[in-house]
DNA sequence: TAGCATAGTCGGCTATCAAG
DNA sequence: CTTGATAGCCGACTATGCTA
């Protein structure tokens, strides 16, 4: 599917890109565009220019050259091609506005790996630099400025927030509730949200209970987990819209087993210690 | 060739929404 | 309670096409 984008290049845009496709551009190959297709005479120039560009960044594995010229809504384009260098990512806080940042799970859709507070979260800065490609539910609002803040670092790769191609799907409501729209089920930890998570975290602080802090990372996990199975979803739903859904759909993900146990049993009970519940 | 109409891009504005 | 991205809208700007 990158090698039918022209909607980065300067002076195309999603209507210019659709009207090269229906004149038989449909990838780089096209050594320059049809003169039926009107193009800003400049476009028209660097044509190849940017044609090479985009090949050479492609075969580089650089998606942050495209994630810095598509247009927001466009960015699922890029899970296809640079899966390779892809994590999901999710963090755990002490609450929505600062504090601290107590667990993250980050997933390249094999492996997982995990970081706690106090333990070895202070790997997490040089470890994000192995991906170039990050997907997450609202990271571009919430995770991403909460790590750069924390961490005092910055996290300039490309990034896919599925929150707002799915939107445009019709799916909104929160990650929860996209999951239940869609019938993702997960299992002990159907009913856990966010700040069960922060309820956790106090708990094993308080009384270091390992069983606690098992239930919180399956819980951090298996947020990452469901980012694959959404972003493979929001790929095949976005690839039908276009004339490529034949050539580009993908099989839907393996799910790997959970390292670490959740027990509902545990989020009753520290619901029970705190009030609003 | 000048003058006007049209189509497409792009920037600025606002309301909405999601994260622990 | 905050932060940041989005769609939708609107107006400016540019390139192109049509007509006389």
């Amino acid at each position: 599917m990158l090698s039918s984008t022209f909607c980065h290049i300067p002076g195309i845009s999603e209507k210019t890109e659709q009207a090269l496709w229906s004149s038989g551009v449909h990838s780089w190959s096209c050594p320059f565009p049809p003169t039926e297709v009107k193009l800003k005479q400049s476009t028209r120039n660097d044509w190849s220019h940017h044609i090479r560009e985009s090949i050479s960044h492609q075969e580089n594995l650089t998606p942050k050259y495209f994630s810095d010229k598509l247009p927001s809504k466009e960015l699922w384009r890029l899970y296809h091609d640079f899966q390779q260098v892809a994590a999901f990512l999710d963090i755990e806080t002490t609450g929505l506005f600062g504090g601290d940042i107590t667990t993250i799970a980050l997933y390249d859709g094999v492996s997982i790996k995990h970081y706690v507070n106090g333990v070895n979260l202070h790997e997490f800065p040089n470890d994000i630099q192995n991906y170039r490609l990050l997907i997450s539910y609202n990271g571009k609002s919430f995770d991403i400025p909460f790590i750069e803040t924390y961490f005092n670092i910055r996290v300039p790769q490309a990034h896919i927030d599925l929150r707002y191609p799915l939107k445009s799907l019709g799916l909104q409501g929160g990650l929860k509730g996209v999951e239940k729209q869609l019938g993702i089920n997960r299992d002990e930890l159907n009913d856990v949200n966010g700040y069960d998570a922060v309820l956790l975290w106090n708990e094993y602080k308080k009384k270091g209970d390992k069983a606690v802090l098992d239930t919180l990372l399956a819980y951090n996990i298996q947020d990452t987990i469901v980012l694959h199975t959404l972003m493979v979803h929001t790929h095949n739903e976005k690839i039908k819209t276009t004339p490529f859904a034949k050539a580009y759909t993908l099989r839907k993900p393996e799910l790997p087993q959970i390292p670490f146990k959740a027990d509902f049993n545990i989020v009753r009970r520290v619901r029970m210690g705190s009030f609003g519940y």
